[in-house]
DNA sequence: GCCAACGTTGGC
DNA sequence: GCCAACGTTGGC
């Protein structure tokens, strides 16, 4: 089993709308960045743990944590053309774009902020903290996930 | 809203 | 295949 970090904006996706249906899996849709998009091919698995992690808000950070219950398939939102996600050049013979599913595991009582996951020395090869960093699919070794759990 | 850093595009 | 110009990400 794998383990992940995967971003959302929270005024798109939130750990909150994860717990508000917690039998409904989410479709992670939208990814559109080659290297995010290899991992989601290639490497995300059935079962492996992901973090979910809040950008672009006010609490920035580490807020929840999903499971994979969905493996890579085309990601419906690149053949929609009312879509903000939709790709002219993808073709159901050929799609561009890979989303999985994920199913809500918990809510953290705190949100782990970003400028406590920079100060730990444990975490400084995590993609995250690295300067210019800007994957929003990115594996989390064993030991970093541990790190992080033991924080909560 | 700013802007650094990075990714993508397209002319050559 | 290089690289300038442009677009996007995302913290601050």
């Amino acid at each position: 089993m794998n383990y992940w970090l995967f971003k959302t904006e929270p005024a798109e996706c939130s750990i909150d709308d994860f717990a508000r249906a917690p039998d409904t899996p989410i479709v992670w849709e939208g990814v559109r960045n080659y290297q995010a998009r290899n991992f989601l091919r290639d490497q995300v698995a059935i079962g492996d743990q992901v973090f979910i992690y809040h950008s672009s808000c006010k609490d920035i950070g580490i807020a929840g944590i999903a499971k994979v219950v969905k493996a890579a398939y085309p990601d419906p939102s690149q053949f929609d053309r009312n879509s903000i996600y939709f790709d002219q050049k993808s073709t159901t013979e050929q799609p561009r774009w890979i989303a999985v599913n994920l199913l809500f595991v918990s809510k953290l009582e705190q949100l782990i902020r970003l400028d406590k996951l920079k100060s730990l020395a444990t975490l400084i090869e995590l993609p995250l903290v690295r300067k210019g960093n800007r994957l929003s699919v990115m594996p989390v070794t064993r030991a970093e996930w541990q790190t992080i759990i033991a924080l909560t």
